[in-house]
RNA sequence: GGGCCCGUCGCCUAGCCAGGAUAGGGCGCCGGCCUGCGGAGCCGGUGGUCCGGGGUUCAAGUCCCCGCGGGCCCGCCA
């Protein structure tokens, strides 16, 4: 399935090939050549370029008979209309006649899967989101669920049978808290104005909050008794912070967190009793389990309806305490204990990485970070209770087990270098190997607010919920303003879009720092912007009853200005879409779809579609815009962005 | 202290892995364009010590070294 660009590229490869071949005696391969040819950075030098010193290395003669030789082999391709040597470029101009029509037939012949490929069926797991249950979604799992559909979309769009999970963290220390808050407050519903998973937030906040004030004031006190001024500065500091905290946090639900202030007092030691909750939530006590679950699926009833909100749509949710009940984690940490690896770390068993290390080419396979330092994995805490990475073992067994996965992506933030690759290195050194080395962390950068970061503790955060309402609002000013009547499918449509293109377009390797007022801007640069886009071509296009003359096209018509342009951009996005699917890089693909609006747009600005008489050129155009419509949809579709008629 | 990531017009961002031609976009700001197939649009203008300093090279935003600034990690948290 060799789409209209590699086509073109392979040609003229081959042109180049055979003509060193012959006459320098050179052998170089279609991926020497392809690999150095580039777009000059202006028009008027060409459409494609080879830097002739680039092939130097590989092809040892003359720098001006191998110059010679480039260019007056291109000439041999069908595709090449001119060439001009400037210094050491071979500047080639296409034939967009020829090519405009292998383009069109190619579009034509593909239809709707056009720029898709087939890999035949590899069966991937995507776990993703898999955000603590305890607070409701925020602007970072807002990332991390763009992302995860994206590259599930991606895979699938090229052939892939992909399984969308999300992990249920109900086991870990937060929970605890949450369930600890939830109990002491008699277990209460949320206000009436209130979603629930933000209610149980604010508990969650409170509770933990609460929780480290009394700890830090008894700490307090005894570094008082011991006429530790320093001590006592440093811990008077961080109480009155999280004083703070908690007046944060009480004024958005102060009958509640009042209620939860006294209750908290009259415990003796409320973090003895979180840990005791959690223990016995892992050992399986009933009551306990009740009171747990009961708060963790209040909390993810918000947090699939935010899901659903954002058109992401999981296919398995798991619950991190069925690892223990199901004894996956008694079992991994059986064979762990028995390893050769197992040490004692301040009396607790752990996983000793050292020796597994030294051995560069393993540190490659599993794709570890090269020069960080990876620590021992300490596998069950003094209690017995084990630890978020050791039931992440069993986790990423059942996963490939269970979906007879060949890889299994995660989508977690950058922040998990370390315990990811402690995972990996666990599941190669107790026999998972095919899994250690099939086992891929997407990391991504976090998400900040503007000065601060966000805290679920803390209670510092901007949801996606929020997020979602205020961009509908914006969506519905602009629909009315323009006379269509606002629907609330349409509106969320087109807020879930904009804010998911805000997360993908930038490069997961940076950070962004989401600033509210500035993602409401939804100009040119946007999903809506794209969105429109498609509509614009699309309503064109209905307006002829989607009647496209294919066997009528006038191809003469492909050489000038931007419907070149268009026919160029159209024919590049197979190829647009093979590094996107091969780098999982969801920012190129926003980058292209882009540029093919902008010429788009300024197109249709400058030249009638419909009503051009010349029956041929009509027919180029209308095949033209079938080409914007048909990369605008699927290259919306792949970045998880809604495609809609009208907006 | 050690490690990783990032630093490009006022703001955001592409280009860096595979060095090559005048560093692309967008926002903002200024000025134009709607009785015409969709104005969330189009056209023009404004704006850049590519964080700094060395080095390698015919050629450095891109590679190497030394710094600076920001973020993250180095937990019996997740």
């Amino acid at each position: 399935m060799t789409g209209p660009y590699e086509k073109l590229v392979e040609n003229i490869a081959n042109r180049v090939i055979a003509g060193v071949r012959d006459r320098l005696g050179c052998d170089l391969s279609v991926e020497d050549v392809i690999g150095v040819m580039e777009e000059p950075p202006r028009k008027d030098f060409g459409d494609l370029a080879i830097p002739a010193p680039r092939l130097l290395k590989k092809c040892r003669a003359k720098f001006q008979d191998l110059v010679g030789c480039i260019a007056s082999s291109v000439k041999n391709s069908v595709y090449v209309e001119k060439v001009n040597v400037t210094g050491p470029y071979i500047n080639m101009f296409i034939d967009m006649k020829t090519y405009g029509r292998v383009v069109v037939e190619n579009l034509r012949g593909r239809g709707k899967s056009y720029g898709f490929s087939n890999n035949g069926g590899v069966r991937v797991v995507v776990e993703f989101v898999s955000a603590n249950p305890v607070h409701p979604l925020h602007i970072g799992s807002g990332r991390n669920a763009a992302l995860g559909e994206f590259i599930a979309r991606v895979l699938e769009f090229n052939g892939s049978k992909v399984e969308r999970r999300y992990y249920i963290d109900d086991l870990g220390l937060q929970v605890a808290y949450l369930a600890y808050g939830y109990k002491l407050l008699g277990r209460p519903e949320p206000p009436r104005s209130m979603k629930v998973d933000h209610f149980m937030g604010l508990i969650y906040a409170a509770t933990a909050t609460l929780t480290e004030i009394v700890s830090v004031k008894e700490e307090l006190e005894s570094a008082r008794k011991a006429n530790d001024t320093v001590r006592y500065m440093e811990l008077n500091s961080k109480l009155s912070g999280l004083l703070a905290d908690l007046e944060r946090i009480r004024s958005k639900l102060p009958e509640y967190i009042d209620k939860l202030i006294v209750k908290i007092k009259e415990r003796h030691d409320p973090k003895a009793e979180v840990y005791d909750i959690m223990r016995k939530y892992e050992n399986g006590d009933p009551s306990t389990v009740e009171l747990v679950k009961s708060a963790v699926e209040k909390v993810m009833t918000g947090i699939r309806h935010t899901l659903r909100d954002l058109g992401v749509m999981i296919d398995k949710w798991d619950w991190e305490s069925d690892l223990i009940r199901e004894n996956l984690v008694s079992e991994v940490l059986n064979k762990a204990l028995k390893s050769p690896y197992i040490t004692l770390e301040k009396g607790v068993p752990a996983l000793d990485f050292s020796q597994l290390l030294k051995n560069s080419k393993l540190r490659e396979k599993l794709d570890l970070p090269k020069y960080t330092d990876i620590p021992p994995l300490v596998l069950v805490r003094s209690d017995g209770t084990t630890l978020y990475t050791t039931r992440d073992i069993a986790y990423t067994v059942k996963k490939f087990r269970e979906f007879n996965a060949e890889r299994v992506i995660n989508v977690i933030a950058v922040e998990q270098v370390i315990p990811q690759a402690q995972l990996k290195l666990a599941l190669y050194l107790l026999g998972y190997r095919k899994e250690a080395s099939n086992l891929v962390h997407y990391a991504y950068e976090l998400v900040t607010l503007p000065g601060t970061s966000m805290s679920g503790r803390k209670g510092t955060y901007v949801t996606i919920d929020e997020v979602l309402s205020e961009l509908k609002a914006v969506a519905r000013k602009l629909m009315t303003e323009r006379g269509i009547e606002p629907k609330d499918d349409v509106l969320l449509k087109i807020a879930r879009s904009a804010l998911k293109y805000l997360m993908l377009s930038t490069s997961p390797s940076k950070p962004i720092v989401f600033d509210l007022a500035k993602a409401m801007n939804i100009k040119a640069n946007s999903a809506p912007y794209l969105m429109y886009t498609y509509a614009r071509a699309s309503s064109v296009l209905s307006r002829c009853d989607n009647k496209v003359g294919w066997n009528k096209v006038d191809f003469s018509g492909c050489t000038e200005g931007l419907r070149r342009d268009l026919i160029w951009l159209i024919g590049k996005f197979p190829h647009v879409m093979k590094y996107v699917l091969k780098y999982l890089r969801p920012e190129d693909l926003a980058t292209y779809l882009n540029m093919v609006a902008d010429v788009f747009n300024s197109w249709y600005d400058r030249e009638r579609i419909l009503d051009d008489g010349r029956e041929g050129l009509r027919h180029l155009k209308l095949a033209i815009t079938f080409g914007v419509k048909t990369v605008m949809r699927n290259g919306l579709t792949v970045m998880g962005l809604d495609v809609l008629e009208r907006i």
